[in-house]
DNA sequence: CTGAGCTCCTGGGAGC
DNA sequence: TGCTCCCAGGAGCTCA
């Protein structure tokens, strides 16, 4: 289930496949995705890619003559393969590089997206996108600014983390994880945060999505980077899915809760 | 305006 | 064995 970790490790798999490389064309097998599939992907032809950029969660192809948006939903993947590579279920839609491998999207609950946006329109100016929160990664990213954006929700504060209008690219398994990492309880309302521990949340938010990156991602039922290959993450989960076993600092038993998805936490250590 | 809850979809697992 | 039901997850939508 990609989270921003999880997309960023996909972004860096492709991008060296795609960059100053030409897309000759893309085939588009089952458009019926949440959202329909762009009809003009099916004409497109000879595009020399400029970029590969992530924003949140989505993923963001320029080319010389317009740029492809892609989010992996919750089952998505995108996978490098030879082009002789035989189509499985799912596999919804192909990115042909002139000359090399393609890219294939693969997406067994098709609640992702394939937008086209042609010409000069770009997709960072698209209303989805505008009003998304800072990236968690960048320096503009502290406790002050996360502070300011948690004081005006009176929602949990686990909610407010995965709210992408509070910050990009936390989704449900890392909301969990950060939080406990912060010692702060999942139900705790958003503006009773302190910004002191907006500066532990912030630090945790880095640390945890940096190491992930750097493990791959998380694989819990289904992600696979660009080359198939599961996220070494899930091995370093230290609440999530773990109800009823030792807390892992105190050893009181873990809970779970559903705030809106799934929730783990420690009802000794968070508070 | 805010927040809660529903919805899209598929397949795996639990329970009968 | 085979069925039904529930759940997972991101994000847009509706409704109170």
């Amino acid at each position: 289930m990609p989270e921003l970790p999880e997309v960023e490790v996909t972004r860096r798999g492709i991008a060296p496949a795609l960059i100053d490389h030409t897309i000759s064309h893309f085939v588009v097998r089952f458009p019926r995705l949440r959202t329909p599939v762009s009809p003009e992907f099916a004409c497109l032809r000879d595009l020399p890619v400029t970029s590969v950029d992530r924003r949140g969660k989505y993923i963001i192809i320029r080319t010389g003559s317009g740029a492809a948006l892609i989010h992996l939903g919750m089952s998505g993947h995108l996978h490098l393969v030879s082009p002789d590579t035989p189509v499985i279920k799912h596999d919804h839609i192909d990115i042909v590089i002139a000359g090399g491998p393609v890219i294939r999207f693969n997406d067994q609950r098709r609640f992702g997206l394939f937008e086209w946006f042609p010409g000069n329109r770009d997709p960072l100016e698209d209303p989805r996108l505008v009003k998304l929160g800072p990236e968690p990664l960048e320096d503009s990213f502290t406790g002050q600014a996360l502070h300011e954006r948690l004081s005006r929700s009176r929602t949990p504060v686990k909610k407010a983390l995965m709210d992408n209008e509070v910050l990009v690219g936390v989704g449900n398994i890392y909301a969990s994880e950060v939080l406990f990492a912060s010692g702060i309880s999942p139900f705790r309302k958003a503006c009773a945060v302190t910004e002191q521990e907006c500066g532990v949340l912030v630090k945790n938010i880095r640390e945890i999505l940096e190491k992930s990156i750097a493990r791959g991602g998380t694989t819990i039922h289904d992600f696979s980077g660009s080359d198939g290959s599961p996220g070494e993450y899930v091995n370093e989960l230290r609440v999530y899915g773990k109800k009823g076993q030792p807390c892992p600092v105190c050893g009181t038993p873990i809970e779970h809760a559903v705030l809106s998805r799934s929730s783990y936490y420690c009802p000794r250590c968070q508070k």
